[in-house]
This record gives structure tokens, sequence and C-alpha cells, in this order.
RNA sequence: GCGCCUCUAGCUCAAUGGCAGAGCAGCGGGCUUUUAACCCGUUGGUUCAGGGUUCGACCCCCUGGGGGCGCACCA
């Protein structure tokens, strides 16, 4: 760590300056911002030169700084920035002020002020004298005259700071502000001659000093790595990030508002479960100290909520994480969202209306549209969403009829024939699946309700009422990614006995993935689960197709990656 | 896990075997209506790491690491 910067005096309490006079003043002008204090708008309670508390020292203006270690830096790089920046926070508490104060009375968010003065003619000045925060993203300086641009979450604003209205202390202090500095100001709004809303500044506080310099004005942050590793930076600087995750907010509120309106209930269910079950994936393990036993986290939220049905609560969902310990890819991160309902006397084909429902409200409501741009197709999501059996696509895919009844040789001569490998413990309706997968799943643009999966691959579906070797459960694809699961759920508990059973002895054989006989929740449908239908969307996929983008790291804030090594560089 | 691609200044990118460069950011100077401001000057490099080939390596080869994409895995 021979680049490690230690502010000093911080780590120690009392700090060295806290009996010093000007800090007794920094605490009462503290008081004066802080909550108890009855709330005048503005009044000047903003020291124009708050920042070095007026006290006229000044930075190096040689191009070096003293970095606390002792260590001189020159010139740039990130070592000798940090340590100009730091020498800057050094000499604004040698002055007797605060880098990082407290609290700021805004008055205002930066949106607010932009719809307020919409109509704004080129070269006004207004009586409407305004408190906003924000970062500091842009500065122009032109003499006497600095234009800075501050962003908070809801807007930009540009600052007009003119040397004769703030005063040579408090243009001083502008001046010496970095990009990516917090800052709080007060003035009047205006437009300049080219018609920019702007606020002209009479006070401006320090609000955090940044230490690290922004990535490219211009250019931001490209590099994926650190994108996703240094989220933060890649917030501030990306509009698109923060656009996916405004747009993946505005999905799961509106999922949130759909449901409420249909008297759903939100539940919440444990994430650490004895047995990982309602799903084929393999678990993370994890381990209880005091109960000293292993434990699961979920692969899915089904069982629990189906125990609620039989509990009577007719109508659940729940939104949650959930872990399958398998690969990571453009569709796949280890922990990741998911939505599930579960609705008493309802069936498959409720579910189906009500999954498009959702996502089509959500549409609407993330982005104001139903129109999505997918694979250069247009697509309305409002239209109805074509309903294919899984049988018939895969049939027609390959141009021979497929059925799960078919003798079990027959079919793997079928799927060998059209490059799907079987293996020996595949049953029929696996091996049906398994040329579904390779022939039409990657080809589905639009949204397609895929229906009638076969009974071996679907232990907790109902058998479909026309056709015993079929279930009465769906998918949902669009361009050709899974988002939705969904069925009229079996409640017969001998029949989920026997269907748990082949699971268990399918893991027994040496399929991680399959399930194990749950007997709590077999006892639980022996009170009585009423005819359900129930629905798993993954919500991530979901933004991934409103946002438009190709990855689901771009709608996860932190997408799971290898840990970084740290240097003294990073 | 396998294959292909990639890693150069804080950021965005050049340099294809012959002196490691530009723009932005930073620093110094100028400018009172700019807006990716502009103008003049200027600092900054373990070219991911280690090894090899070569008179000479950012560049070619080997090993390792991070990342991306594809495959595999993944109802």
């Amino acid at each position: 760590m021979s680049h490690g910067f230690r502010l000093s005096g911080h780590r120690n309490c009392p700090t060295p300056t806290a009996q010093s006079p000007e800090n007794r003043q920094i605490r009462a002008s503290d008081a004066n911002n802080s909550k108890e204090l009855p709330s005048e708008t503005n009044g000047g309670r903003y020291d124009a030169v708050s920042m070095i508390g007026g006290n006229e020292e000044s930075l190096p203006t040689d191009g070096t700084a003293t970095a606390p270690d002792g260590e001189q830096h020159t010139g740039s790089g990130l070592q000798a920035e940090r340590a100009r920046r730091s020498a800057q926070i050094d000499d604004i508490r040698a002055a007797g002020g605060e880098p990082y104060p407290y609290r700021f009375d805004r008055s205002d968010s930066l949106s607010e002020i932009r719809s307020r003065h919409s109509d704004l003619k080129a070269g006004s000045d207004t009586d409407d004298r305004v408190s906003v925060a924000g970062r500091v993203m842009l500065a122009r300086d032109s003499g006497k005259l600095i234009f800075l641009n501050i962003r908070d979450r809801s807007d930009e604003i540009q600052l007009f700071v003119s040397k004769a209205v703030i005063g040579d202390d408090g243009f001083a202090n502008v001046k010496s502000l970095d990009l990516g500095d917090w800052v709080g100001v007060t003035g009047n709004i205006m437009t300049t001659r080219k018609g920019e809303l702007s606020v002209r500044v009479t006070e401006c506080q320090l609000l955090s000093k940044a230490v690290r310099p922004l990535p490219d004005k211009w250019h931001g942050l490209s590099d994926v790595d650190t994108r996703f590793r240094q989220r933060y930076a890649d917030l501030i600087v990306n509009d698109d990030a923060r656009r996916h995750f405004e747009i993946r907010h505005a999905i799961i509120s509106s999922f949130r508002q759909t449901l409420a309106g249909e008297g759903f209930i939100e539940v919440e269910t444990p994430v650490l479960h004895v047995e990982a079950g309602g799903a084929h994936a393999r678990p993370f393990v994890t381990h209880h100290n005091t109960l000293d036993m292993q434990l699961y986290l979920r692969i899915a939220l089904e069982l629990h909520l189906k125990r609620l049905i039989v509990g009577g609560m007719e109508r659940v969902f729940e939104i949650g994480r959930i872990f399958r310990n398998e690969g990571i890819s453009t569709r796949h991160n280890p922990e990741f969202t998911m939505m599930e309902l579960y609705q008493a006397f309802a069936d498959w084909t409720d579910v189906m209306d009500i999954t498009e429902r959702l996502i089509t409200n959500a549409a609407r409501d993330a982005i104001g549209s139903t129109m999505l741009s997918i694979r250069d197709e247009n697509v309305d999501l409002a239209d109805p969403w074509p309903r294919i059996q899984m049988i018939d696509a895969a049939s027609e895919a390959i141009g021979t009829e497929i059925h799960p009844s078919m003798p079990r040789d027959a079919l793997t001569d079928i799927a060998t024939k059209n490059d799907v490998r079987v293996a020996p413990q595949w049953l029929p309706g696996k091996i049906i699946e398994a040329i579904f997968e390779a022939h039409c799943e990657a080809d589905i643009v639009r949204p397609t309700f895929i229906t009638g999966h076969p009974v071996d691959i679907s232990p907790l579906s109902r058998v479909h009422r026309n056709d015993p070797c079929l279930t009465e459960r769906f998918e949902l694809f669009v361009d050709g990614r899974e988002l939705a699961n969904g069925y009229s759920e079996l409640n017969d508990p001998v029949e989920q006995r026997a269907r748990f059973e082949d699971e268990q002895s399918a893991k027994e054989a040496g399929d991680l993935e399959r399930g194990t006989v749950d007997e709590d929740y077999l006892r639980a449908l022996e009170y009585g689960m009423p005819p359900t239908g129930g629905l798993g969307i993954g919500m991530d996929r979901v933004a991934m197709l409103i946002a438009g983008v190709d990855s689901i790291r771009e709608v996860v804030l932190f997408p799971t990656l290898r840990p970084e090594v740290m240097t003294d560089e990073s």
C-alpha cells in the first residue's frame, strides 16, 4: 500500500480540528442546516465562500500536490490526481471548511425546475430563487464566467456563475471544483442568450468532494468489465445504464400494480430451503451453524406459494431472488429475480391471459408503448400471442409427427436423424423437448406460448384434460428466450407423490437437477388444494425485452463476476 | 469446461518487428452568455503478468490472469 492515502486525523475521535474555533463555527452553521430548525427556503444560509470558509488559503498552483503520506506527485495519472484532490480537501479543512457537510436543503429537483420554466424565452431573468443540488458533470470556464452542468436523479441544469455576482472568493472556489464533485447552489432561474435554462448562482456549497476522476466526459465508460465491476461509475456517466434500471424498476412496479388490481397478495417465503424443489436446477449449498445442518438456496418459489393456496390465501405472488448453480451467459445470472403467482379456481388458460396483461402493462408503464423492435421485426405486445403445442411445433420443424406416446426407440431414431443427441436415461417427453429446443426455440421472435409439455418433464403440472401424455403447461418464448412458465397445478396428492418418486429415482440414477420427495408439501396437498393456475416470470428477461438489451448483465446492477484483483492502480 | 476474440495514460482510442502517440480529464496562462466551449503551453506509460524468439517485441511464440462472444450447461 505504498500509495495508500490516509486522511490524517479522521480515524480517531476527537479529531484534531474538533477543538478549533473554526470547527465550532462549522458546527454552528451545521445547526443552521439541521432539520429541527424552521425550514425557510434559502435565505442566504449558504455562505458563498463556504468551501474554504472565507480564508484565502490557496491551493498549490505549480501542478504539484503533496499526498497525505508525504509523497510528492507531479503531473497527472490517477495517483497524482487523487493526491491533488486530497490536498484540496486538507486545505478546505485547514481553512475551517467542511468538504463533506451533513445535509443540504434543496428546494426543487432539476426536473421540477425544467417543467416549471419550459417556456422561458432566451435572455430572461426570473424572480424564482431556488436551491438545487447535483453532481458536476461538465465545466466551461471563460475567464470571469463559469458554466457548470450539474445533474441530479431527475435531470441536468446549467449553473451560470459570474464573478461579479458571486464575488472573488466564491468564484475562486467554484473554479476549484472538479468534475464529479457534488454541489448545492442557490440562485435565480434565468436563461442565457442562447436560451439555455440556468441558475444564476449566488451561493455555492461543496456537498462532497470527489477524490477520483470521472471517466471520459464524452465517451463515458465502455470497457464492459469496468462497467459491471464499477457500476457506480457506469451509472454516473452512461445514460443507457441509468435508463435500463429505470425501466427495470418501472416493470416491477407495474407488475405489483397489475397484481394488486386483480386481488393478489404479495408474500415472502424462505430463501433457505431444506430441499431445493420446484424446478430442475442445481442449487447452491450452504450451512447453518447452530442447527448444524445443510441448507440450499431456493431454486424456485413454487412449493411454498402453493402451500399458501392450500392455506386459503387464494391469490398470492412473490417477487424474489432465486439462485441456480449453473453456467453464466448473456441469458443467465446465478442469482436472478422471479415473479411467481398462484390463483385459486383458475387454470392454465387464465394464467396465459394474465401473463399477457402483466407484460403488456409493464411495457406501457416502462416505455410508454407496447411496440417493440425484436430482431428488426416490429412487434406489438398488445396483439394476441400465438399458442402452439410443443409437439406440433417440433413435428413441423422436423417434418415428422412426434408424440410422447410413441415408443422411445422410434423417438430416439427421429431425434438422432435430426442431429439431437439422446441421453440413455431420457424418457420420450424429454426427447421431444430436446427436439423442440434444438429446432424451434431460437427461431421464436414474437411472444409465443408453447403449450402441452409432456408429463415426464413436468412433475408439478396437471395432466392435460384431453391427452394423458401431455400436461396443461405452457412456456412463453420471446426472441429465442424463455420468459415465463405456467400451468394448471397438480393438486392430487397421490399423483403428486408418484411424480415426486419418479423425480427422486431419476436423481438417484445420476440426474443432479431432478427433484426429491417433499413430504411436507404432500401433507399440505392432503389438506386439499383448490384447482389452481400458477405462473413464473423471469423478471430480468422481461426487463431485457422491454429495455431492448441482449445481455442480462445490462439489467442486473451487480452481476456475478470473478473477484477482482485489487492493485495500487485500481 | 471447450473454441474464437480482447486487455496500451484516470477515460476513449492509435501505433502490425524499428524513438509508445492523440483526444478528453489534469496542470499553467488567456477569455463575462458558454454548452463535448475555445485558444496557447504542459505533465502523465511495469503496453494485464511471467517466460521465450530476435540486433531490436505493444506487435511473433509459450504459460498464466481478467473480460466479451459462441458452444456446452441451463424445464
